[in-house]
DNA sequence: CTAAACCTTGAACCGCAGCTTAAGGTCAAA
DNA sequence: TTTGACCTTAAGCTGCGGTTCAAGGTTTAG
């Protein structure tokens, strides 16, 4: 099959097929006569394997590393669970991330509601957020530094 | 106090302090006669209430707002009150998507104990990631042909 | 024959946030 | 006189996953 037609089949651009090409997540189809790129079924395959796998939290680089072992004939299983471990610690951490800033969210604001908007009124910027940093709820875990790191 | 000062002081680079200026955070400061920025102390002021609203996981527009206001002579508690409800359902919402994520991990990680690497043969690049991606029943009972992927 | 619809390449661009660095010049203290 | 702190504007960077553009060559329907 031509570029266009596997595209179609996909429902992905052309673009981010030669894209996925040059990141070598695809590997360079064979050429027609003419130059075209000609496809078989097995690209569909990977292409479907790829949305999988991005929707499961995957990179485009981790996924990659996954095709490059299956083309050297191993078995990626393990490389794939451990893929996914750590994927998960990632996406705990950023939760309790998360978790934390909604707790010092949540204080900001009944901090807020016990505030006079009078008292609002000198130097301080603004008394809901220039709280000192204290009363935050027992997550006596690392304080949030600084919400979104770099 | 000159800008360096302003710097050694709240810990962070002059680069920063002009990088403010420049996003309207902090005003333009009087000048010296040799042109160089003159501070006072409620520069000072300012900057850690920068610090502390990113650490409630503002955005530098989203304080710039809050400052705009300050400026005016307003009292910002009510747009500040509205800035961190915003803020809240928006990491409410980045919670529940990753929560999502997490369960699906935890979903695949538990077919990848139940699969036989043996099974990870050819055509499919990876039978973790290439199960079906339905919603996951709330039981363990898991999709399709659990003994014998395909 | 012609025009649409396909294909080719490489490179630049987007969007987001928050800085950071470069290049080239001025000022002040030892 | 030599550092080092300051000045300016402008561009770059990190991360990610593409998207779009420019400037062609090919194929196919009418």
């Amino acid at each position: 099959m031509r570029i266009g037609e596997v595209a179609e089949a996909v429902g992905v651009p052309t673009a981010t097929i030669r894209f996925y090409e040059r990141k070598g997540l695809l590997p360079q189809p064979r050429r027609g006569p003419n130059g075209y790129r000609e496809y078989d079924d097995s690209t569909l395959t990977t292409l479907a394997f790829i949305r999988n796998a991005q929707a499961a939290g995957l990179t485009l680089v981790e996924i990659a590393t996954i095709l490059d072992l299956r083309r050297e004939g191993a078995t990626p299983c393990r490389h794939v669970q451990d893929l996914l471990a750590a994927k998960l610690l990632d996406v705990q951490q950023r939760q309790r991330e998360l978790a934390i800033l909604e707790a010092e969210l949540g204080h900001l604001i009944s901090v807020s509601r016990r505030l006079d908007p009078a008292d609002c009124s000198d130097e301080a910027i603004c008394h809901i957020i220039t709280q000192p940093q204290a009363p935050r709820p027992r997550t006596d875990a690392v304080g949030p530094e600084v919400g979104s790191p770099t």
